[in-house]
DNA sequence: CTCTGTGAAAACATTCACAGCG
DNA sequence: CGCTGTGAATGTTTTCACAGAG
């Protein structure tokens, strides 16, 4: 824990041998969110039991997975929050620039291609992809639409490393093939379908009609979410079809 | 189990007691899915190895999770696909067609009143709503954006009963504030923050930079997706920020 | 005092393994 | 046989509760 702690304030690829909970990656990124949110609000300090009613969590369960990686709190005091943000990021493996493409030029792919928050969060969309020229748009957010035959070449030269899929369910398989062999470490889908992915390579999925479903199960069934719980943003980690 | 199993086979308001495991509902959506689509290809019936591996779940889960709603199986033969989708629609609600509004005519709000998937699921989009009148798009897909104040009446006019929220992290609870008191009973939430309702009320969240997020955190941590199990979709029930 | 970090206990979820149905 | 449904065993996550830091 010891070592860890410093390889995380100090390093890069974290050496995690103790595989996270699943449950708690998904929750970093939440606290990671908030703490954002409350530094920009003129906060400085949070302790686990504030942070964890904003976030419909126990104060228990905000130590336990910030404790995690290291000792970040001050006993009497709480965390500081700069502090603490700057260690999620590390964490997170945000703590530097990701150059991403878009796959699929339709309206989902478009939206998320000049979704203005990637940018301010650190991710850049430096190629979107589409080979149905019928589509209107030729030019999306300043990046002009190019052609599937431009993929791995592409991916190369701009030293792209995640890809997000917006294509149909039928193709999303064979695009998310064409992004591995390319050289993307991870892919975020947003097809209809499991993407298969060989070892080694990051995988989310976000499924719009999942996620309208969930609410339709939790209403038909008469609200099971007993906490505060409720649901979690769709196509985290925890998250795949 | 016998009472509940015929209430599912013969009712609506399923009084689920026990309530359901947070995991289940999230997996029923996706056997949902993937037996939508061995329908499609002509396949009859499926058994739960074969179910379990294109979900890179054990045939066990699948069996637990599907026999808690009583005995859709045939032994020695498996499940009756187009039976066992039946069952599945009825509990998450989907039997029947769905009357949604969108808030926010963005991009992200555009692109998802047009997601036709929406459509062919038996989810309506009968309205969208905006109070920005410098976007250039009055018109999304054959609706007409209307204005905020209208939001009430249109919701009961058009009994409208989810709402999806696509407007900036600033006024996302107070649209989720209008949305209940305009009388829906589920909302799904794209803002990025956690989105605060009365007891009663569904709530999903998908937040698409957390997504991102839980790829980049993958790859930082050098995978530690252990099984074959990998993220959810995002925005499902498991799921809130 | 306040509030963290953490073992120990409790709750929850998954997997095993098998009786029993067709 | 093949394959479901399910108790019992195992594994994982959450909660409790408290010693100890500041």
């Amino acid at each position: 824990m010891e070592r860890l702690a410093r390889a995380v304030r100090t390093m890069q690829r974290v050496p995690v041998r103790k595989s996270i909970p699943r449950p708690t990656a998904r929750r970093l990124s939440l606290y990671l969110r908030e703490l954002t949110s409350r530094l920009e609000q003129g906060e400085l300090t949070v302790n686990s039991k504030a942070l964890g009613r904003t976030l419909g969590l126990t104060d228990a369960q905000v130590r336990k997975d910030l404790a995690i990686f290291g000792q970040f709190g001050h006993p009497g005091r709480g965390y500081t929050i700069a502090q603490l943000i700057e260690s999620l990021r590390r964490i997170m493996g945000r703590d530097r620039n990701w150059r991403v493409c878009v796959i699929g030029a339709g309206n989902i792919g478009r939206a998320l291609a000049s979704y203005e928050r990637f940018t301010s969060e650190g991710f850049t969309i430096a190629a979107i992809f589409d080979n149905d020229g019928s589509l209107g748009t030729r030019e999306v957010g300043g990046l002009t639409v190019l052609p599937m035959s431009k993929l791995a070449k592409t991916i190369a030269s701009e030293r792209i490393r995640l890809g997000i899929i917006a294509v149909p369910r039928e193709s999303a398989q064979q695009v998310a093939d064409a992004l591995v062999a390319a050289g993307v470490e991870g892919i975020l889908n947003f097809a209809p379908r499991r993407i298969e992915v060989r070892e080694g390579i990051g995988i989310v999925s976000v499924d719009f009609t999942v996620a309208l479903e969930q609410l339709t199960f939790q209403i038909a069934t008469g609200e099971i979410v007993e906490d505060g719980k409720h649901a979690l943003p769709h196509g985290d980690a925890s998250t795949q079809s």
